[in-house]
DNA sequence: GCTTGACTTGAACCATTGTTTAAGTTGGAG
DNA sequence: CTCCAACTTAAACAATGGTTCAAGTCAAGC
């Protein structure tokens, strides 16, 4: 019962860099803003469970969508603490990127096509037009004028 | 000849934020990085040409597609420095986007199609697997092993 | 049991994209 | 000709997402 045989062992933080490709210091960084975490040794080493690489493979996909850290913490929340996650598990938590995800794609569509006959023509100058009105965008940008371009 | 009636008036940094609605802090911000540009009166007050505004719009249009702006300072450098730029003129800038878009486009399109499934299977650690496999990417992110995720 | 590579920390630094503040100057309206 | 809003600058600060460094500790192989 103190080690099972059958249970992969934990990974060390270069291990996981080594199998993730993701730097150690990343790493240490993604733990002070918790979305990962370790157990430590008895001489204050970090050991990874192997469920970590998946979390870390998720969170560099993420960060790949344009998702900031913190709002995948958020996401990460959402995993059980005490168990071991389940494809279930991950798919509630991918679930929280599709909406928004489909909703950019289709922006930025709309931005392709109409990018070159839009500056060309001179609408960027009107409210109305596909690139500069922020009203399709999903959040509202707080009160204040934006005649043009909603904030970045 | 001094002062040309049906030429349109140069616009102060607060008139420029005002119509564009981009933040006067924001506007010198462009100038220091020489996105845009100004003449200055007498006084050392800057005084912006009319066709600023567009130079605005798409600087703001870009950020919305995730340029960065070094990236949008070196599209701007192939407009013409003597002469209004011209509808052509804008449309080569803007082209400049048109394939990495589409790329992203598409990347993104994978990435929503396969998160759920690839996440819950496990494929995550495999090379294979779309999501992580960022040889579908635009550039080569430079030597050194990259096992599961690229760069964010 | 010693050596050496891997690990630990905090702090400083980096790039990007700006905003805020302080202290002073300009310009147009009345 | 005066006054005040709008302009000027440099420098400090902010948030995000890390990297680098110095100084020291741990652990695993020989």
């Amino acid at each position: 019962m103190t080690q099972v045989p059958w249970q992969a062992k934990e990974l060390t933080v270069g291990e996981l860099s080594e199998r993730s490709g993701v730097p150690a210091s990343a790493l240490r960084f993604y733990e002070r803003q918790e979305l990962i975490n370790s157990r430590r040794t008895s001489g204050n080493q970090r050991r990874y469970t192997r469920d970590t690489l998946r979390r870390v493979a998720f969170i560099r996909v993420s960060q790949r969508l344009g998702i900031p850290l913190a709002a995948i913490r958020d996401a990460l929340a959402m995993l059980p603490e005490n168990r071991t996650p389940t494809r279930e598990d991950w798919a509630r938590v991918s679930e929280c990127w599709r909406q928004d995800l489909t909703d950019r794609i289709e922006q930025m569509t709309k931005l392709r096509d109409h990018l070159t006959d839009c500056i060309g023509c001179g609408c960027l100058t009107i409210d109305r037009c596909v690139l500069t009105n922020p009203a399709d965008q999903l959040q509202a940008e707080g009160p204040g004028p934006r005649r043009l371009i909603s904030s970045p």
